[in-house]
DNA sequence: CAAACTTATGAATAGTTGTTCATGTATACA
DNA sequence: TGTATACATGAACAACTATTCATAAGTTTG
């Protein structure tokens, strides 16, 4: 179901390629932010306030996060009456957490 | 062939799962970091020479790279008379690297 | 419209990471 | 043993990221 790349390709970006993949990689390289992912992977939307308290993040330090990963394409959000709903945008991200966290020796 | 999560499995992971993912995530959040995985994923193994050349990055800084990328257990090295070789430990974040390459939108 | 609630923002600061440069250490070879 | 080659290391500094705090802005409700 999930498109992928096919496994054992080669491995062959260009320099532009490599800098955006970086840029992504930075952007979710936080224990805060791979837990907002792993929320969000579960839970189609979520407000500020929700995710603040599943997660025990004070509201601003949130928002900053929150924010960041939108600017960068991961999140998406929206207005509902007073709260602000998030969304996961980029489902890869979820794929490369998987990834990772599957090896054995983490 | 390669050994990866199932598609789209939920994701659940420990708060200490989940600096470990980020501390790799980091680990490999740099362009040059990037070229180096690349390379070294299409090679076996390169001294630091090589590595230098191919990505017209000087040794010095070439070489913490390589060592912090090593402390981490991304890679490994061995030496060879003169030169040091350097060689993918951490096969996955091929994986990782190659999931995000994948997404057409980067 | 004022009060309460929800989220965003900006400035200040602390902490971390990247880069450079000078120098050190290991190996080979004359 | 001295010189050349290959790589590592450490200090200094620059650049970036995370966190906190105070405050602002949008929305609902009385």
């Amino acid at each position: 179901m999930t498109p992928s790349p096919t496994p054992d390709a080669e491995l062959n970006l260009t320099t532009e390629k490599m800098e955006k993949v970086a840029f992504i990689l930075k952007t979710t390289a936080h224990p805060t932010r791979i837990a907002i992912v792993q929320l969000l992977s579960n839970h189609e939307n979520l407000s500020v306030t929700d995710i603040s308290e599943q997660l025990g993040v004070e509201q601003s330090l949130l928002s900053h996060h929150l924010s960041g990963m939108k600017l960068k394409g991961i999140l998406s959000s929206h207005r509902e009456g007073k709260n602000i709903y998030y969304a996961l945008k980029m489902r890869e991200v979820v794929d490369v957490i998987q990834c990772l966290a599957a090896c054995t020796f983490l």
